[in-house]
DNA sequence: TACTCATGTTGATTATCGTCGACATGATGT
DNA sequence: ACATCATGTCGACGATAATCAACATGAGTA
C-alpha cells in the first residue's frame, strides 16, 4: 500500500501534502490522495506489469524491427533474423528470449532451427 | 546501406553468407539479401524512428503510470505527477521531458503551474 | 522589494541493458 | 564416432538511463 510513496524522501513528503491540501481549496484538479489511490489501483492491476513487460520488449531498435518483420513474413528462424538486424547470434538469442518471455512472440524448435512468430498479444502491440 | 551490416563482425559476415545461400537450397524460408533489405527498408521509414521514440518513451514504470492516468483523468499538472508516481520533482520534470520530446503528450503553461495531457499519438499508443 | 512556491536544469551516481567472445548443447551428416 | 552446424548460456564490458541534491528561473504575494 505504500510502495510508491515510500519512493519520496520523508522531507519531500511532509512538504508535498500541505501545499496540495492548499491548492484544493483553489485549483479543483489537485488532490494528492486522490491521485496516489488511483495511480496504486492501476499499478497493482493485472494488465499494468504485462503490459509494461510487452512495451519494454519492443523499446528497442532491433526488437521493434524482429516484431515489424515478423508482422510482414509470419515466421522467421533464428539464422534469418540475424541476417536482418545484424548482430551476432548470441545477441539475436538474448533478443528472442526477452520476446518470448514478454509473450510477443513464440518459438518453435524444429531439428536444428528456431522458428519464431507473432503471439496475438504482439500483434496487438503493432496496431 | 551497409549501416546494419556493418555492426557484425567480417567473420561472421562471412561465415554467415555461404552458409544461408546453401540453406535456400533446401529451404525455401531462409533468404539472406531479402531479409536484410527488407528490414532496411523499415528501419529506413518515417514512421520507424518516431514509434520507437515513443515506444521507448513509455516504456518505464513511471512514464507508463502517467500515461495510463492522463488518458484517465485527461489533464494533470506537474506537482499532481508528482504526487501520483511518487518521485522528486526533479524526476518528474525529467519523465514529462522524454514523454513531451516522444510526441506523447502536449505541455502547457498557466502562471507557476505546467499542465500535461496526450496528445492524440499518446492515446494512440493505448488503445 | 523581498519572499515563497512550482518548475526546469545540471552534475554526479547508480542501475540497467545491449553486445560480444567463449563455451555448451543438441541435431545433422559423413 | 566424428565433424559440422544452429542455437542457447554465461561472464564481462561499455553505453545508456533513472534518480536525486543543489542550483537556477520565473511567477505570484505580502
Amino acid at each position: 500500500m505504500l510502495i510508491i510513496v515510500d519512493m519520496m524522501s520523508t522531507s519531500e513528503l511532509e512538504a508535498l501534502g500541505p501545499r496540495l491540501e492548499r491548492l484544493t481549496g483553489e485549483e479543483t484538479t489537485c488532490c494528492l490522495p486522490e491521485y496516489r489511490a488511483l495511480a496504486e489501483r492501476i499499478a497493482r492491476s493485472q494488465r499494468f506489469p504485462e503490459l509494461l513487460l510487452q512495451v519494454r520488449a519492443i523499446a528497442d531498435e532491433k526488437r521493434l524491427l524482429v516484431v515489424h518483420l515478423l508482422k510482414r513474413r509470419g515466421e522467421l528462424c533464428a539464422c534469418e533474423v540475424q541476417a536482418a538486424i545484424g548482430v551476432g547470434h548470441a545477441t539475436v538469442s538474448h533478443h528472442m528470449r526477452v520476446l518470448t518471455a514478454a509473450g510477443v512472440v513464440r518459438a518453435r524448435r524444429e531439428g536444428k532451427w528456431a522458428y519464431y512468430r507473432l503471439t496475438p498479444a504482439g500483434r496487438r502491440l503493432l496496431s
